[in-house]
DNA sequence: GATGAATGAGATTTCATTCAT
DNA sequence: CATGAATGAAATCTCATTCAT
């Protein structure tokens, strides 16, 4: 038996990582980052707790990584929906959104759970803050460019929406009628 | 030398309660429920440790007071903006909205934070759930009669705008324009 | 309104002690005596913690002066099976502790349960183990002078058979044939 | 730099579980279960107290994983005794009983106090029921093919006989005559 | 690299006792 | 005399983190 590769160590590693971080992407999500006990990850896992901390250093870097991890992918997301025309890039961002509202429910979960907690996790919410404001840009650039009223206030009213969508769906479950709201958003906003 | 009376005991209990519940809101909302210990309530309610247990069987129990309490309060809310005009209810739901928004901020902090904590507070989800969905009944009852079309996605869409307009002002803080969004909101939904 | 006489204050603190200590017994009995709170017991009682320590200087002195009070009727108990002839005397034990076990229940779970916590009460364990020896002095003498053969190893079992159905009775509750052994015993030991 | 062996990790657990029931076992027949701390069992045992917990999910627990620790064992030590000739049985029961006194004194001890807490364990007051019960048959059997006279009475008296030495010598400690007992209960009972 | 036994700091909770009224 | 609100010490229990193997 020949000695694993360094590259194959390497992958191993970015495995399991990412197995680790879905893991607590889920626990975190569902029952709360502090009610999360570092044994119930490393159970769930199929890891020992010493190797855990071999992976990330503390719960907090856990978390940590999580979320920068998930801030990746929102901004991976962000740019596939880039288009020159503001109707059809302002229907991509919609269509995308509900596309990730169910997808990655979990993550949307945590996120808006964390957000909540300021003292603890300023930096969530700076990052969330920051995130909001830069979606009200590019709304108002949308919707000026679409030649829709009133822009900078239906902006406002339009990432409101998207947050107030997200918030109803992930408390009410199943029963929200998701499709039916993106029909009508579309419809609203993307009919110029 | 007579002992206290029994009112009197009544009162203190009822005073101390309350201040405890205060202080509890404020701290759960800051820094979450999980972090906040019963030491740093007690410190900052300035009582000890036991004298809080006298009043509340656990910090569980603490919690549900809060939010039955906080249930009670919405409820005396929603009683006052009733109007036979559909126009005027919308504008008084609105008005009052923006103003607990403002004045009960911890309040909703709290329960944002918690909704999202599902298997630790099915409890929770199911009133915020419940409430949902009877707010939308209401909108569109009222949207219905006010002769706005669509009044089923609108109403659908006003309950979005509401708890997205909150989420936002709660994560931005001082910079959000609520007064904006309040006038907005008039304009679109009181003017027909 | 007269004030109330000397005697009559006396007499209602007597009264009011001696239904403390019967709530206490029976408390102390049934749950144990650490397992029993100052609160439970001033509850049942239906007067107030703070009394309660106006007539008691400690949960300790409380459970002492159970103690003494019991082992008083005990005495009292006994003066009053004295006979000349060993073989009444013998037969009016007998029957006095039969009828005691089944009337003073709770005061033998009590002093029983106390009796194994040879630590903390070891002035109990004492005063225990003092009345088994007297026993067994009195048992001796009165089978000697009813010429019983082995009447010092007699003795011995004698003893030991009535703490063993006190054991059994209180441990196996209504089942047990209390009836049948008294007969047992008396046909055995006073029929020489 | 292997990883420990499972097995030797089984061998850790199983030896330390032991040990702990061990110095809990002697803490709570010395000064009694209420009143044993787990600090003192885990300074005992000279462990953290932390992983007193590891092995035990609370002190409740501890506690019924030692009655059934020693319900087993004295099952085993009944095993021991089984023989086709009831004198022979007999005796051997007899002389089992008195070892078993002598050496698991402290057994002895906490299985009577806590038979003396109804409420608060009542599957140990259950547990010591149905043995009563039990021995009470088998002794009826054993005495009844002795051809011994009024074998039911005395078979109950036999069984009182037992546990009234027990407790007997429980309270007084080294001055009871526990081997003139022993050879005066063989004489009795099996000589036939 | 991998394990999980072990630690220790700190959390929640209980309760005998005190004391202002 | 009488009350029960209030205290504080100590109990039970939890869990992130370390470390011997």
């Amino acid at each position: 038996m020949s000695p694993r590769k360094k590259e194959d160590n390497e992958a191993i590693r970015e495995r399991r990582k990412a197995h680790i971080l879905e893991v607590a992407l889920n626990l975190f999500a569902r029952v709360g980052y502090e009610s999360t006990t570092i044994s119930k990850i490393s159970n769930e896992a199929k890891i020992s707790k010493g190797l855990l901390y071999n992976y990330f250093d503390s719960k907090e870097d856990l978390l940590k990584s999580l979320i920068l991890d998930l801030n990746k992918m929102e901004e991976g997301m962000m740019s596939s929906v880039i288009d020159d025309d503001p109707q059809v890039m302002l229907r991509n961002i919609i269509t995308a959104f509900f596309k990730t509202l169910v997808e990655d429910k979990d993550k949307w979960k945590l996120i808006s759970a964390l957000t909540f907690q300021v003292e603890k996790f300023e930096f969530i919410q700076d990052l969330a803050s920051q995130k909001m404001l830069g979606y009200h840009q590019l709304f108002e650039d949308l919707l000026t460019r679409s030649e829709i009223e009133n822009a900078k206030e239906e902006a406002q009213m339009l990432g409101a929406i998207f947050d107030g969508i997200a918030f109803q769906y992930l408390v009410i479950h199943g029963e929200y009628p998701l499709n039916q709201m993106k029909d009508y958003l579309i419809k609203k906003y993307c009919s110029n």
